[in-house]
RNA sequence: GGCCCCAUCGUCUAAUGGUUAGGACAGCAGGUUUUCAAUCUGUUAACCGGAGUUCGACUCUCCGUGGGGUCACCA
């Protein structure tokens, strides 16, 4: 049994992005690594900050990415009694002291605040990932512990909380790392036993600043409300400031969780991309069944589609559109976007005269054949007999679909055959390949359609 | 500004005194079962600068420079 104990803190004044949930990751991953302990908890005494929204959205967010936490969710306002009790050893120990100051509200009132009283000596401590660090807490003067005696701030609220919950390991942001030494000296006054700490770079914005979501960075859920696969997120920030070396870069979660290692963290902040994000959730994709992709990526297409399209067609789609798939939040426009509604709706917005030109194979492929309207008219004839001898089987895979019509377009120049078959399949200049079209559409559709082509041409 | 931290391709990184400085994303150029996408192949691109230490520095030391963090009765 292991005795480490981690903890994620946020405070829920927020919807926290990927730079906070980077830091739960590095707690989680840690503590499962060791068979230890990953605590949440949530810091809300800043009251006027803190909303409950908030506080669900963690909760959303951890249980969406798969991070889950040891016991109960503890709410830092629900141990004051502690922390009260903690500042009365304090001043009892002539540690901390009572000081009456003006309120910095402006209002001016007099307040009985609560001062740590600095020792003013040199701290110093190990960080797991930075070394050595060592600070002159003179610097830092009498800090202010508390906004009256039952009213803890933040210092003095997270030493004591991590001293009950035996907390061992304080993996955070780099941008606690100011905040150490008020701890350590905290922690000393309470005679407790000081945690090891990691400080962990930060992550940060296209301007190399800290990730804020001033500056657009999106929140955990946004990113789920968008369409992008957990794993995908786990992996690509835990790959912020991480890397287990080698070349291997897709991880699920258990193998993250094999691989980590505090000393192969990066000591310097690391730009986040979201361009990188992408091709993560593009190579979590490719590592689902069919099925589970099916699933995955269903809730996001609008229900007008749903409703309308044939769910063995629809599935067709699905599989035919995942390689040029990002992220399923794509598909949120699949009722409206060409490059989409082509693919279940025959209506088009070409005239006659646009979709005969279409037809036309295009110079650079003819590949010195002529091509006329009756060429064309012609080749589409043939295919349409050759489809004629098809059966309903042909059109289970790609693959059968496309043996049937190989060799006659092996013969008479691929291109001219298979340019005006796709435009009479699509009426599209870009789309997905014939064949893949023939089997989405099924052999009565099909031949439906190239029978429209050829009546196109010939007109 | 004080204090603290950091420094390899545009970005994320590998390298732990001896490599043609490797990979990934992006970019670019080609191949492929027409177009677009996907895919495959190739390719452009980096050790912040200067002193040391050493037979030998991306790797160690120092000094610059640059960047970042933090200086609340926020967390």
């Amino acid at each position: 049994m292991s005795h480490i104990v981690v903890r994620f803190p946020p405070s829920p004044t927020g919807h926290a992005h990927i730079g906070s949930y980077r830091t739960a990751i590095f707690n989680y991953l840690y503590a499962k690594q060791k068979g230890g302990k990953f605590l949440l908890r949530i810091e809300d005494t800043d009251k006027e900050r803190s909303k409950k929204e908030y506080q669900d959205g963690i909760l959303e967010s951890l249980e969406w990415l798969g991070l889950s936490y040891d016991g109960e969710v503890s709410i830092q306002t629900e141990n004051v009694a502690s922390h009260t009790k903690a500042i009365h050893t304090l001043i009892d120990a002539g540690h901390a002291y009572i000081s009456k100051e003006e309120a910095k509200d402006g209002s001016g009132v007099i307040k009985e605040i609560v001062r740590f009283k600095n020792p003013n000596k040199r701290v110093v401590f190990n960080d797991l990932i930075l070394g050595e660090i060592s600070v002159d807490s003179t610097d830092l003067g009498d800090f202010v512990i508390a906004r009256n005696i039952n009213d803890p701030l933040y210092h003095l609220a997270v030493v004591v909380d991590d001293m009950e919950s035996g907390v061992t390991h304080v993996i955070r942001g780099m941008d606690h790392i100011s905040n150490t030494p008020r701890q350590i000296l905290l922690i000393e006054a309470l005679s407790g036993k000081i945690p090891e700490y990691a400080h962990i770079p930060l992550v940060l914005g296209e301007d190399k600043q800290k990730l804020s979501k001033r500056k657009g960075a999106l929140s955990v859920l946004e990113y789920k409300k968008m369409g992008y696969l957990p794993s995908a997120i786990l992996n690509a920030a835990a790959f912020i400031g991480f890397n287990p070396g080698g070349e291997k870069e897709i991880y699920t979660l258990d193998e993250l969780i094999q691989v980590f290692d505090l000393s192969k963290v990066q000591k310097g902040g690391a730009v986040f991309n979201p361009v990188k994000l992408d091709w993560f959730n593009q190579e979590h994709m490719k590592l689902m069944s069919e099925d589970a992709y099916i699933e995955y990526v269903t809730p996001f297409i609008p229900t007008s589609v749903v409703e309308n399209v044939d769910t063995a067609s629809l599935k067709k789609i699905l599989l035919i559109v995942r390689d040029r798939l990002s992220y399923a939040g794509e598909l949120a426009n699949m009722d409206t976007d060409p490059s989409y509604t082509y693919l279940y709706s025959s209506n088009s917005s070409l005239s006659t005269e646009e979709i005969s030109n279409l037809l036309l194979v295009p110079e650079k492929m003819r590949k010195g054949t002529e091509v006329t309207k009756e060429s064309t008219a012609a080749i589409l004839n043939e295919v349409k007999s050759i489809l004629e001898n098809t059966t309903e089987e042909d059109y289970n895979t790609v693959e059968s679909i496309k043996e049937k019509l190989w060799s006659f377009a092996e013969e008479k120049g691929r291109g001219i055959v298979l340019w005006p078959l796709r435009i009479a399949l699509t009426l599209q200049e870009k789309s997905v390949d014939p064949f893949s079209m023939l089997y989405i559409l099924g052999k009565s559709e099909s031949m439906v359609r190239v029978q429209k082509a050829i009546d196109v041409m010939v007109q």
